[in-house]
DNA sequence: CTTACCATGTAAGGCGTTACATGATTCA
DNA sequence: TGAATCATGTAACGCCTTACATGGTAAG
């Protein structure tokens, strides 16, 4: 078996557990997943295209509320498709983060601008651990008589414990630095 | 001034403290640079090419133990090209981690299985980690008589807290994991 | 002498983003 | 009635990876 898209065994993934529109899929991305894996439109409508053709998903229109919405539900074969990839070892992780490239860079700026950039970048991580705090506890409440969100838990906890490490980074570093 | 390619960024940045050849380019990404961006010799290239198109750096042959070498060096205009997007905030900070994947999606396979993600993931960053703290003691001591490396010092320091805290995690979850 | 590493590139093709395009509904 | 959000898509374009292609040198 070649090597699996990303994005194919992501939605996949989420389709395992529930019915979803390319929509609610996209909802998930930006908060569910938006800490260790993201996607857009262009990509989530095109991919889910792919899968009723490939008879890794199936789609059926319906109505909710008044709208008329596409809901996507993964077939046997998705589900296999699905197993089959879980089986097969991480082949990378990667991380691009702007913000270090520019700290990186520091020399060819004044401090003040590499400091800068770490006060942007530990507000927006602020912002997001606000989420994750939230998510985690509403999570151990319900994982404590259902545990089929364990492991929707042990992510948002590496989340969270990363945030954490980032933000006394940003401390110790603005410290750093003021002393030059 | 239009989204500027992050490639060039960085090895323009690169080439703001030293000459370089494109395979020492591709090895500052594969050690330096590991752990916050990566790029393959299929694009380090064709953009070193072009920065000399657009006169941001110049291409120099040279000879050194017995070798020919393609050196380059940064040019006036690279360099104000690169402090202007120091200047820019940053637009995204991204991670793809497959290890998360797999383990959020851990209802559709074994306990096992999801544990030997955790522990693959484990040795990856053990790894990497020793280079790391041998990065920074080496840093530490260099950045006391000359601190043009305390950038470099400082992102050093950002992967070893991560990374220690990763660590932290994949003990966390497996123990977490083992009572299921 | 052969393996590993130094060294530079090209071509095809995949994947994904941005911008564009459209239209309904809800709520203030 | 206008803004926000729901909802679905397409097209152009850019960027990057993989695989391929080539050849020199050092060390065991």
């Amino acid at each position: 078996m070649a090597t699996e898209k990303k994005l194919d065994c992501v939605i996949l993934g989420l389709l395992s557990h529930e019915e979803l529109t390319g929509y609610e899929i996209k909802k998930r991305m930006d908060t569910t997943l938006k800490y260790f894996w993201g996607a857009s439109y262009g990509s989530i409508y095109p991919t889910l295209g792919d899968l009723v053709n490939r008879g890794l998903a199936t789609k059926r229109e319906c109505t909710e509320n008044k709208r008329n919405k596409l809901l996507y539900t993964i077939t046997d074969d998705g589900r296999r498709y699905l197993k089959e990839w879980l089986k097969v070892p991480v082949e990378k992780d990667e991380i691009r983060y702007e913000t270090l490239l520019k700290i990186f860079f520091g020399n060819e700026q004044d401090v003040s601008q590499a400091i800068s950039h770490i006060e942007a970048f530990q507000e927006k991580i602020e912002m997001e651990m606000q989420y994750l705090l939230r998510a985690e506890s509403t999570l151990k409440e319900i994982v404590h008589d259902d545990n089929t969100h364990k492991y929707y838990l042990l992510t948002v906890q590496f989340g969270i414990k990363t945030y954490h490490t980032y933000l006394e980074w940003c401390e110790e570093a603005k410290e750093f630095l003021k002393d030059f």
